[in-house]
This record gives C-alpha cells, sequence and structure tokens, in this order.
DNA sequence: AGCATAAATAATAA
DNA sequence: TTATTATTTATGCT
C-alpha cells in the first residue's frame, strides 16, 4: 500500500506489499523507497517500478506474479481457507514443504523474485485442484485440504476448561434444561445461576446456527 | 447454517467460511432443526429449508440474501476492508450504526430476515459506492472509509528477556490482571500498555492451547 | 526458510 | 452493542 515508501524508509528491511486495490493506484506513486539495504529486492519492491517498464527481473514477469498473488488471496479467501490450510495441504502433498509464513509472503509479495517464480506455478495448479475439489462439494475440498470433513467449531468462553467439559455433558444430555436443573448445574460448578443460564443459550443459538443437527430432539 | 469447520494440525478449531458450491448443495441436506426454542429463526437456518419451497419467509427472499451475504464477504476481501472498517464506516454515516458484530452476524447470516432485509440494502449501497470509490484509488477508498489513508501494522515488539521473565512472574501470580495492573506493570517495564495488555492476552491464549491447566481459577 | 509469537481480525459471551 | 476470546495473519530472528 502506499505506506511503503513511508515506512520501507524509515523502518528497516520491513517491506509492505501493496494491498490487491493498490494496484490501480500504482502509477500515482512515482516515487518507490530506494532498495539500498543490501538485501535481495523483494517482488513487492520491484514490481512497483514505474510501470512504463515492464516489470522483469531476470526474465521474470513480475507483473504476473503480482497479479496471480493478488488473486490468489481471493480464490483462496472465497474457497474459505486459510494460509495455515494452504501451507499444510501443501507440505502433506510431495514435493516442498511451505508454511503458513511462506503463504503469507507470498501473498504479500515479501519475497524474492526467484522464490515467487518457483512457488507460483505450485500454488497454482494446486488452488485449481481446491477448486475442482470445492464444485464438488465442501466436503471434498476439506477432504483435499486434509482437516477433518466438518468438526464442530470450539467457541469462545471464559468458562474454565473443567467447567467447559461439564456444561457440554449436561447439554449433550439435555440442551433445555429446566430452571431447576440450571440451578444445580450452577451450583455443581460455582457459577452463577444467570451465567449457566445465559451459557445454554448461546450455546443453542451457535449450535443452531451452525449445523444441521437438531438440538432439541432427545 | 452451511458452515463447517476442520481441525487444524494445531488442534485450534479452524472455521471454513460458506463456499459457493454450498448453493447449490443445500437442497441435500433435507432435515433440518426444528425452531421450536421460542425464538426467533435466522436467516441461516431458514435458507436451508429445501429448495423446492423458494426460501421466503414472511415475503422475504432469503435465498437472495445468502447470495448477498456470500457476495458481499468477498467484495469486502477484495477491497482489503474489515468487518470493523465497514461497521464504522456505516456508523459514520447516516443511518442506524452497525458495529463489526453486526456485520459478522450478517456475514454469517446469524440474523433473523427481518434485520436482514433491513440491512441488506444498506449494505448493497455502501459497498457499490465503496468499489465505485476504489476505482479512482485506494486513497479514495480510504477516505470513504473513514480510516487513516494507511494504517500500518504495528511493528512487531520483541521484549527484553528480562522483561519476559518479569511478564511471566506477574503472569503467574495472576493471568488476568486488571486494567490498573495492566497499566503500572507497564510502566514498571516502560513497554506501552496496549503491548502489554496484548501480552496477557496471548500469553492466557498459548498457555491455553498448550495445557488443560485450568489458568484462571484460583 | 520457518519457528515462535506479536498484532490484527472475526466470532461470541454477556 | 461491547468487551473478550478464538483464530488468522504477519514478522523479528539468524
Amino acid at each position: 500500500s502506499t505506506q511503503a515508501s513511508v515506512t520501507a524508509a524509515t523502518q528497516s528491511p520491513v517491506v509492505i506489499a501493496p494491498q490487491p486495490s493498490m494496484l490501480k493506484t500504482a502509477a500515482t506513486h512515482p516515487s518507490m523507497a530506494p532498495i539500498n539495504c543490501g538485501e535481495l529486492a523483494k517482488v513487492g519492491q520491484l514490481v512497483s517500478k514505474p510501470q512504463q517498464t515492464a516489470s522483469s527481473e531476470e526474465g521474470i514477469n513480475l507483473e504476473e506474479i503480482r497479479e496471480f498473488a493478488k488473486n490468489f488471496k481471493i480464490r483462496r479467501l472465497s474457497l474459505g481457507l486459510t494460509q495455515t490450510q494452504v501451507g499444510q495441504a501443501l507440505t502433506a502433498t510431495e514435493g516442498p514443504a511451505y508454511s503458513q509464513s511462506a503463504i503469507c509472503r507470498f501473498e504479500k509479495l515479501d519475497i524474492t523474485p526467484k522464490s515467487a517464480q518457483k512457488l507460483k506455478p505450485v500454488l497454482e495448479k494446486w488452488l485449481a485442484e481446491a477448486e475442482h475439489w470445492n464444485q464438488k462439494g465442501q466436503q471434498n475440498l476439506m477432504e483435499f485440504v486434509g482437516g477433518e470433513p466438518s468438526k464442530k467449531r470450539k467457541r469462545r468462553t471464559s468458562f474454565t476448561p473443567q467447567a467447559i467439559e461439564v456444561l457440554n455433558s449436561y447439554f449433550e444430555k439435555n440442551a433445555l434444561p429446566t430452571g431447576q436443573e440450571i440451578t444445580e448445574i450452577a451450583r455443581e460448578l460455582n457459577y452463577d445461576r444467570e451465567v449457566v443460564r445465559v451459557w445454554f443459550c448461546n450455546r443453542r443459538q451457535t449450535l443452531k446456527n451452525t449445523s444441521k443437527i437438531n438440538v432439541f430432539q432427545v
């Protein structure tokens, strides 16, 4: 983004990559942070050179990489995948392993052209395949990615882990405890009755909204 | 809702956003949790009804809302905007105020049809306008959104070993210091208060992830 | 190039 | 809605 020229100059070799939407404004920022830190220049820097110059370094089409990186992120998000998932999935497949950091840096173009050039086709192929599986349903995508098909999301709590465990076991038995039961659970866990009541409330709400399971069916 | 999740290797469940293709698979989920808890049904539930039934409730086209919500998220991300930014921007404009939570719930369809119906046109109009400004350059978008043109990510703090030691000793005594205590610790260590607050935050997270020990229990 | 973890964003208990 | 927790992203190291 636009902070590149400002921050990069004042801060050490931190590369701030342009946001997806910045592509169009790149030309309006003729000035560029000088690359004088003695390290290899990153794609995010090189690609921002005046557009008159076909952005390329060592025969690598930087503009293309940038375009892909921008697109990759959007497509990844469209699939609902995280950088972590992509990295783990890539690591699981044959070929080099990639960490979440690597994906992050690719998307931000905080990477050398050479590395980017190497990683791009890998990501491209993987993403296309992921999209293919997604076409057939999310189950397939998740299987491809390597995660469990559909586990229920763990939810935020201000209860102790022990308390959560107990609460859940009660919930499994009965998602809609009576006032009497709530009072007893609250006493057992030594929590406010109201707190427990609200916990069940929220618990039902969330489950209702995130699963097809009949919460209330006995 | 159509949300599914998988368990990442880290053992923390990861949420997968609704898939584009899920729209088509909605019909494959004929069963639906009965809504009998005396609360208003949410769009995410209602929209999952068998497609033979034109998803509508009180004359509201739920399928349309769902489609929009899915799309809204992708368009928002394409603009590089956060839920927080959208909420704040909407609040800044005339009309009702919306929090980050509200945007979050709309995207997840954890909202009643009536509310969704009311919010949809507001978001639609706002997003279209945002995209329009983005066309003219990110500066314009950021101006429209109301945030600073280029909010820089805070530089990652590195704590000295001494500071870490002190922080840990405080943490052992109390993992959940009050605002007052945080302020004092920050002053003692000569770090930003916010930095210290976040440190405790992350420290709690880490401990939670690495042990089942009750961090908070006295 | 990747781990550890700080910072940021999304989700949710209250 | 607000205040926090849960999750994800980004980055200091070397």
